[in-house]
DNA sequence: TGAGCTAAGTTACAAATGTTACTGCGTTGT
DNA sequence: ACAACGCAGTAACATTTGTAACTTAGCTCA
């Protein structure tokens, strides 16, 4: 039996029968620890998933206001976990749920995709869907430099996970220079790719923001360009590799001229535009979008919804993450007194 | 806080931020017994479902040799558990997975259905979807003896889940004599709903046995009507209140003149059939219900698929229950050796 | 051939979980 | 007002779970 097998009748027996693992250890004459693997595997490969029926009161509140307030088709907001590095997890899970539901219903005929960490934990919590008609597009080029994060990877699973084909739009995100990137993009073959992405009827995208938490800053950027320059110009972070200012216009900076990737004037032209991000570096780049309109659906945390509806006081951008996270852990050791 | 959102967020915090109870107890202010009755609740009310995404290859070939014998649209095949108590619980989960997607996907005007433990079940595990332009139909009388599972109730609670009307069909199953059935049906009210519960695009319904199990043969039978003489008229259980013979046909019985539900012969006019129900003693009437054409999608168990499709030896209709289960726990027991 | 290495199993232990018994407080009814 | 009842909280316990340390078998490469 393959090994998925395993996980899915182990998951079976634990999860729907209810019998221990050392149970199931011994009808499935496995070892009480690998019973143990698998069934963690099969929570986290997404085999078997755990969803909810009723959302959180609190943050239907915040997805009203938020809906209202930037003129949103929708808004799905999930609490703030405690520890920072779940937040892609939970977004992205949140987004999966979102797409599962929303894919089966309106059935959309071409689906483009970005790339990071939230995006990878949403393919990855997906259900799978026998939707050959959906085709699934890559918006933006991938990172030339090794990353753990592959952008093609993620448009195939995608693909993958809804038996449906894709294209890649296999290029690197940055030309070398702004002559490069126009003679690249006057070739037939990416006038193409760039013309099928930004066709989509639905695009599921995050933003980077331009902190060294940035994995864009940190990877993708081309030599020349480093994070500072476009702080110093301005940005406040990116969308579809596009660095935008507060008001979430483009910034006047040579990067934005070597972009291989869709126009930002024709991305808006896409019916369904769903940006899921959250975190606290990512707030200033969501509020430039929402501000500038460049989402339709937004899918974030409690935390980023409340700072957007101006609960809470604009950070500095020196914020340091390491006080951010001991102040928060405080607050929650503060209510247990 | 409304209890239900307590269990909402006692489950977000545990399944997943994967905190301990113990720490949930802390941030919500609840004792850890509290928060554990929560997350119990939450799990058994389905407020928090577990679902698997890819099904075990052996169900999924037997479904397919299913489909083909008995001319199906569609079988779905859960595993047996060991407890023959939770049979009902397992497909009605399959059932409430299968009527997520579909009620997501086919969008059917009308839906008709039954009444039983497997639908219970069903309905206690369905995503909640607002689909008011659905009606949901009553397809058969309620009980008119007390009982644990209500007819009225099951049908209240679909139109609830679905956030849509729905019409109960407001009779005993069986009047006390065919006389006075003709008389009931005869009135425009009951026409009317019989009418309508034989003109859904959909229907779900499970079957019933001649057993003492049956909870029909137990509380629903009229006085004067016991299932030894249903038994000896060559019944093996009935779909819709009609009791069948093993080829699928209405035994020639009072009983069946007396019932107040929609003719089998307009009921066959519905074009999906679901037909959900599982377990050693339903086997026959499931067999004739197949042989009769009378369902166009089948919800069962993995032992009951496989004796519908001729591996195992029929059954004595004599069989005690005890014995059975006996015979499996030992089945279960000699595989540790 | 044998030393060393890897992968899997086994054992053991610490943490987390589910349950039971007990305690005390409030409430109800006489 | 007082007794009886019951419910929620507390603490303690047994079970289950997750993980780490250790062992063994099989294999590779010198």
């Amino acid at each position: 039996m393959t090994n998925d097998q395993l996980m899915v009748k182990a998951a079976w027996l634990y999860h729907v029968e209810g019998i221990t693992q050392a149970q199931i250890a011994e009808r499935m004459l496995l070892t009480r620890r690998k019973v143990n693997e698998l069934l963690s595997a099969a929570l986290d490969q997404g085999v078997v998933k755990i969803s909810f029926n009723s959302p959180l009161a609190e943050t239907v509140e915040q997805a009203a206001k938020l809906r209202a307030r930037f003129a949103l088709d929708d808004a799905i907001i999930v609490p703030t976990p405690a520890d920072a590095g779940q937040i892609a997890t939970v977004i992205g899970r949140a987004t999966a749920l979102f797409l599962d539901t929303y894919l089966r219903g309106a059935g959309p005929a071409a689906l483009g995709v970005g790339w990071g960490a939230t995006l990878r934990e949403t393919v990855n919590h997906m259900t799978a869907l026998n939707a050959p008609a959906i085709k699934v597009r890559s918006m933006m080029g991938g990172l030339t430099r090794g990353s753990e994060i592959n952008t093609f990877e993620i448009v195939r699973r995608f693909a993958k996970v809804l038996n449906a084909e894709c294209h890649y739009l296999a290029a690197p995100i940055y030309a070398d220079d702004p002559a490069s990137r126009d003679t690249i993009i006057a070739q037939t073959a990416f006038k193409t790719l760039l013309g099928e992405a930004a066709s989509v009827d639905v695009s599921l995208l995050s933003v980077g923001d331009v902190s060294t938490q940035s994995l864009q800053v940190r990877y993708g950027l081309p030599a020349g360009t480093d994070g500072a320059a476009l702080r110093a110009a301005g940005a406040v972070g990116d969308l579809l590799g596009r660095y935008l200012d507060r008001d979430g216009q483009e910034i006047d900076h040579r990067l934005n001229r070597q972009v291989i990737a869709p126009e930002l004037r024709d991305y808006r032209r896409i019916r369904t535009r769903v940006i899921a991000s959250g975190g606290r570096h990512k707030r200033d780049v969501l509020g430039a979008c929402l501000k500038a309109g460049l989402a339709t659906i937004l899918i974030t945390d409690a935390d980023t919804a409340s700072w957007l509806l101006g609960d809470l006081p604009s950070s500095p951008p020196s914020v340091n993450m390491e006080d951010a996270r001991a102040a928060q852990s405080q607050a929650i050791d503060g209510h247990q007194a």
